[in-house]
DNA sequence: GTCTACGTATTGACTCAGTCAAGAATTCGT
DNA sequence: ACGAATTCTTGACTGAGTCAATACGTAGAC
């Protein structure tokens, strides 16, 4: 809680917050405070679990039902705002560096989450010999592996 | 044994059933009707889930706990006898196809799992320029995209 | 063969993440 | 400012998986 990661928690930078909303009304969805404050704890938080999440937005706006929370994140994630992931042994987490095509680093020991950029280029992995007829938009890379840290 | 109503309908390939105590021994675990049950339960379904197993364990021995089921899912998983697998949304899957770096194709209509190939090689996708230090000792990859008959 | 110690299985209560449903509040086009 | 549609809150609920204590079975020693 304490050190945030790149912003003050107090006020959202109104171009910011512009921009949020536009990404909103782009989407077809209401401006709320609440959707506000989801999406700016999401671009802070780094891959934080909804729980996380539900605290950076509770100093925030003072309060949001979980509902809420799970409802927002849904939809933004289904819309393509943000992006869900979810490792083995962990619940969802949401991250909003989305259509680059980057991949995630996982710590078997700790569960840190680092971002790798994908070094194939930037739609890469979705050529399959095989694809079963299926119509493919999407190739998810998890690399697992011990960070330093837990190397001893 | 005659007096016991312990069915054993579909009975285990005596072959198959010495190289699955094998396996075990060769893990250090002790052999038990309950884990070839698991073993061969998995070698049959395709990527089934706990529920699923233990569905199909019954139709074997009779009854098993479910604690048994994760305790031993999750110990064989553990030392690479079997794989599990945990797609979004989706409880945790297992597979006993493992060691040949093959990957998953899962439909986002009907959530229906297929094995792809690794068209890269036996190892791949393990390079990553900035590893951050890290040990990486695998690369999971799900495509994600529809089946045929989720495309209308 | 039997004994014994440890690994394994059972039981039942419990946790955690996420969902459902109904009603209250807010947003925004007119 | 009004009203319909969207969104938020509340609280009960579900499903997957875990914990902890006890009972059982396996396999090595005698």
């Amino acid at each position: 809680m304490i050190g945030t990661p790149k912003h003050a928690p107090a006020a959202l930078d109104p171009i910011v917050r512009q921009s949020f909303a536009q990404q909103l009304r782009g989407c077809g969805l209401q401006v709320t405070a609440q959707r506000l404050a989801i999406m700016q704890a999401v671009s802070e938080g780094s891959h934080a679990t909804a729980e996380e999440l539900t605290e950076i937005v509770r100093d925030k706006i003072g309060s949001i039902s979980r509902q809420a929370m799970y409802d927002t994140l849904g939809t933004l994630a289904d819309k393509g705002v943000i992006r869900r992931i979810q490792p083995t042994g962990s619940p969802t987490r949401y991250e909003d560096r989305v259509g680059d095509n980057h991949h995630h680093l996982i710590c078997r020991g700790c569960g840190k989450i680092f971002d790798i950029d994908c070094a194939v280029g930037s739609a890469p992995c979705l050529d399959v010999e095989n694809d079963h007829g299926f119509d493919i938009d999407e190739a998810e890379v998890v690399y697992w592996g011990r960070c330093p840290d837990c190397q001893r």
